[in-house]
DNA sequence: TTTTATATGTGAATCTTCTCACATAAATGC
DNA sequence: GCATTTATGTGAGAAGATTCACATATAAAA
């Protein structure tokens, strides 16, 4: 893993940062403190509310660059502001999803995605069928993908179809410019170097709580639990 | 984050640890080399194919108690049946499914889950019109969930409900006995210390994606991206 | 204005995870 | 059957993440 050329394909296997997470956790309980008319806030507040410590949001801050009032705690509006630029979120995101079965048509109704400046600004289909199916998103043939994704720029896509098509799909998006995939495939994509990838794996997150669960029934004492949690990264 | 105490309710934030999920994916792995009719691997090969180093592999194998031929590599036969004895595989598995809106109908739709042993047994809604909806799966109404939970022994839910309803949707399925909670809600849940909460919070999955779309494309030279992948924990 | 109380911001310490390096065991070849 | 080759398994060292601790700035109080 010491040398990467971008014009070699390869598995990609990137894991979001633990602390890129709880700064979204942070965004979302300051959204909430917004709508309850909350005008400042306290790094234990935030603390309290996603379940980490003080510490760790203030370092958290620190690593991304965010810089509070001493002894006076955070502007909520002004903290929110500073996050908005850190995730581009000043301006609107358009995304293409590919594959209108269970999970795109699910994603493509999804309406947060849009309350958060992503927009799907179209899907795709290879199945004629599933291209009349009634959306409030249109559904297109894979011969107008490049078309789209040049016309609205699009840099990301949602990539929802079986296995077995899922890196054809993926070497046909990057070919037309896409550098970044949300893959509900359950494969380990080959990308470039300069590409994107986040596999979202929905049986492995329900095996990990099996898993979890199996561990913690056969727990029964305080000081074992204190282990086990560690085992979790709680 | 000192004590805790199993009677009071807390937000759960269970971080899957990343040494658990590569061990799922070189299950993954070792899934299709047996259907090619591959007999043995070595910690290279599932190396190559995972997107880890190989001593990385050998050192996740360590952690689960996984051992295998010196010089000779490993079985895959055994192997795999090693991991399923980890992942509680042996036996089956039942689930319930709360919320049949957009999401729960994809994931109640959803083959793989059956696959790998787990089986959503029933679900529910509080929507009667909701109940009527044709799937393989029985949609109930949720005066039926303390019964069902009985009947089949469940330990583990998938939450879909709307966010307004997640926190008490939970509540009650931890009073039935539920241990386990694959939470797709985008609310961090309270739950007694001896509950087992994994959020999968799709928004930011795709944020983050677009974070590090944005990061990359102001990277150019070989020596900027290996510090970027750094960051990504490549 | 001065004092006091308190929350920030960040190095230092600790704890965790990852990488490296190599002794060791066992197949393969001679 | 002995030498050689090669992959494992694991300590030791490096890197990374989290926690601690406190100097510092400043809002509030007096
Ligand atoms: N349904 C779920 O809840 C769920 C959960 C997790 C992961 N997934 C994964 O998401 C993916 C989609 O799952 P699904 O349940 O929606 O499957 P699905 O079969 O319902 O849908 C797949 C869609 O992709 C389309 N498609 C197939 N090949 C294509 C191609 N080459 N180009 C464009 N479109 C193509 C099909 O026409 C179909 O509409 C799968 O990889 C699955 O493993 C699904
Ligand atoms: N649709 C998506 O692609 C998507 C993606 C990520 C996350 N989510 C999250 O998943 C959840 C469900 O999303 P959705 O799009 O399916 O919404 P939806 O509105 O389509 O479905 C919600 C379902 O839950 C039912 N419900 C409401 N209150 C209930 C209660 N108290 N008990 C039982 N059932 C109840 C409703 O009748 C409805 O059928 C939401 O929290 C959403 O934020 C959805």
């Amino acid at each position: 893993m010491k040398i990467k050329i971008f014009d070699v394909k390869q598995i990609t296997k990137y894991v979001i940062k633990n602390s890129l997470k709880r700064i979204f956790l942070y965004r979302a309980c300051l959204v909430r403190l917004k709508l309850m008319g909350v005008k400042k806030v306290f790094s234990y507040t935030l603390a309290n509310e996603t379940g980490v410590t003080a510490d760790q949001v203030r370092k958290d801050f620190s690593e991304f660059g965010i810089k509070g009032n001493k002894r006076g705690g955070y502007e909520v509006e002004e903290l929110l502001e500073k996050m908005e630029n850190i995730f581009h979120r000043n301006k609107d995101h358009n995304l293409v999803l590919i594959g209108m079965g269970n999970m795109g048509l699910a994603l493509s109704k999804y309406s947060r995605f849009v309350q958060r400046n992503m927009n799907i600004v179209a899907t795709f289909d290879i199945d004629p069928f599933k291209q009349k199916i009634r959306s409030d998103i249109p559904v297109y043939s894979m011969g107008r993908l490049k078309e789209i994704i040049d016309r609205f720029r699009v840099k990301v896509a949602i990539l929802a179809v079986p296995e077995i098509s899922a890196q054809e799909v993926a070497d046909e998006l990057i070919r037309f410019g896409i550098k970044g995939i949300v893959n509900f495939a359950p494969v380990l994509l080959k990308v470039p170097a300069d590409v994107v990838v986040n596999n979202v794996n929905l049986c492995d997150e329900l095996e990990s709580v099996i898993y979890y669960v199996h561990k913690m029934m056969k727990v029964d004492g305080l000081k074992n639990i204190e282990i086990l949690y560690r085992d979790m990264k709680y």
